[in-house]
DNA sequence: AACTAATCGAGACGGTACGTCTCGTCTTTTT
DNA sequence: AAAAAGACGAGACGTACCGTCTCGATTAGTT
């Protein structure tokens, strides 16, 4: 349901330049800096905005990266339909990791960091991130156990849990690469699940 | 050991005692407040000691808090040995999951959170934590695979972050419980592997 | 020189309600808040009126209270004419530090403040305030002087000085009261002067 | 009374450089600045001093203010003492008001205000400053009672409004000057009393 | 009746300073 | 020599107002 024929609120309209001058700044930033350097005052600076509209859009300085991160690239990966559930699932499980090993990977870390301190954040992280994905995922799945590459009992979440899982727990303790073999043992386990 | 007979020492020799009533002070502070509310500060007080003290010893919280975990309960989680990899497993990943919902996840969650900030408490963590319980999984894998239940060209490693990747995920974007479905489900999967 | 027979402005006319609210809205805050608590945003809110709206008609916070003040009670303080000096100064003097007691003083004492920190209001209020009580107390001293009770060559600007400023420096340093002794020896003061 | 033979506070002790360089910061800054433009913060980076270091010495900007000129000079001002009251009171009076129109005045202004709105700053201001002068004043005229120039029931607090009202009251409004006719004039008229 | 222009309310804007917090270091006294 | 205590310089935090601006709506007088 929209707020259809609403009314616009009273007062002057945010500006969508200042919002488009702290995403642009942001990403500047996240490309000179270390996310943990990265500072709501330093944010207004380098995007010539006061602080106080900073807080008015967002609550802090995760939600602003994510909003930056999101906002650029929501194309980055996209869902394959090759007919078959293996190549599907490796040309999708491919492009997760090498966009993962190509610098959104350091920013994905520190937001997943940040989810696990701040239970509003985590919402939205989870939301606009993880589930978004997951879901994406999920329906690749179910398309492929339309097509009877599954059994009907198959539970879809936890087969979601098992492919980005490794993927995460690689990602977040650098102890391994996501590489190509890494890629195909994960297909792998997939499809003998 | 005794001052047996010794020279009063010049210094003031009550390290020993000042490092106990800091990790004491930090359990109990773990127990009364979220992970990011504890601060240098705040244990230096809650412990009677002086920061510099701390600084001596440690190079941030999180180091401090992780040596209270691992100095407190270094067993919690045995090393089955039922003859079956099955069960072994079973039993293993059971106690893993328990264990992280018993308290302790939440602390681990900003662990390996802080472990992305910093580059040199990562490698303490990992070392710490990560790593020897993944060789505990290791070995117990092995000894299995020299049982001949596993095919010889196994990958371990890999193997290793089938079942620990998921389990983080889980534990770190709590989308889903750590519950014994989940046990069996992840045990499964492996024994397929 | 007056806009004699100008064309009206076009356009929407100045709202005098709007003004109106304005000021009954400070008398208000005045005697809920400090001076020091009320706020241009405070008192749009308060009047329900915009804050450009509150900046078209007055510079300043002090400006608007002074309005305030002005517009409800001119006629405070008359002008007595007993014939006798000592007891027009006496009554005068009176019912200035009456009205100084009684609320009027710690506005008058804020405003005084201000003005030491803002020129364009220092001028404002010494004008409106200062000065019409001033030129108000020398028209008393005049129409004595011309009865013969003051030496023809008595400096009247200097004898108000003697008048105002003790009661001046009693308000704003709280050090002793504006009461009835006090009037009498400021009235004795001047007449042996 | 002093704290004879107190214990030294444990911890490292205030550093005398730092609040030195404070005040010197502030001795320059009054120079080149009004008083209102000053802010702690620009206090704290003149002086090259921590914020928290000038709020646990003073709790505003009007009291570093203050102290800065007590600890400047505090003979500014000496007491006359040449036998005769009518030469002491013209000497003393016009030391005040020399002092006053040399730029210490605008910063007096500025204090007296400043204690229009802040009551614990009022009650330091007027301890340090006002007092002070006062019972210096009222010295003087005891010294001079006691060799019987006034008679014996005179009200010296009274007196002392009566010298220093008219001066402040020039002071603040700025409408005629504090000249030499000026002392001359309110010195005849204390004598008068 | 339609147009024009200045006002109205609301509130976002870029700023500045606030007073607090924690950091990691430094200095002193005490043991 | 090492402990506690705590002050230090630094600087980010989130908030409060400032005075200006940009809206859509309103309200006159002028076409």
């Amino acid at each position: 349901m929209d707020r259809h024929q609403a009314k616009p609120a009273p007062g002057r309209p945010r500006s969508q330049q200042a919002m488009e001058a702290v995403l642009t700044a942001v990403r500047q930033l996240l490309e000179t800096s270390a996310y943990k350097q990265i500072t709501m005052e330093g944010i207004a600076k380098a995007a010539g905005v006061g602080k106080p509209t900073l807080y008015r859009w967002w609550p802090n300085v995760a939600s602003i990266v994510m909003d930056a991160m999101t906002k650029q690239a929501r194309q980055d990966i996209g869902v394959p339909d090759t007919g078959s559930l293996e190549s599907d699932l490796h040309l999708y499980i491919g492009d997760t990791c090498r966009s993962l090993t190509q610098g959104a990977g350091s920013i994905m870390r520190s937001l997943m960091a940040e989810a696990q301190f701040d239970d509003g954040f985590a919402q939205i992280f989870r939301e606009s991130f993880i589930c978004s994905r997951r879901e994406t995922l999920i329906a690749l799945l179910k398309r492929s156990a339309a097509r009877g590459e599954l059994p009907k009992d198959a539970d879809l979440e936890l087969l979601t849990d098992l492919c980005y899982g490794p993927i995460w727990y690689r990602l977040l303790n650098g102890h391994a690469p996501l590489d190509e073999p890494f890629v195909q043992a994960i297909t792998a386990h997939i499809m003998r699940g």
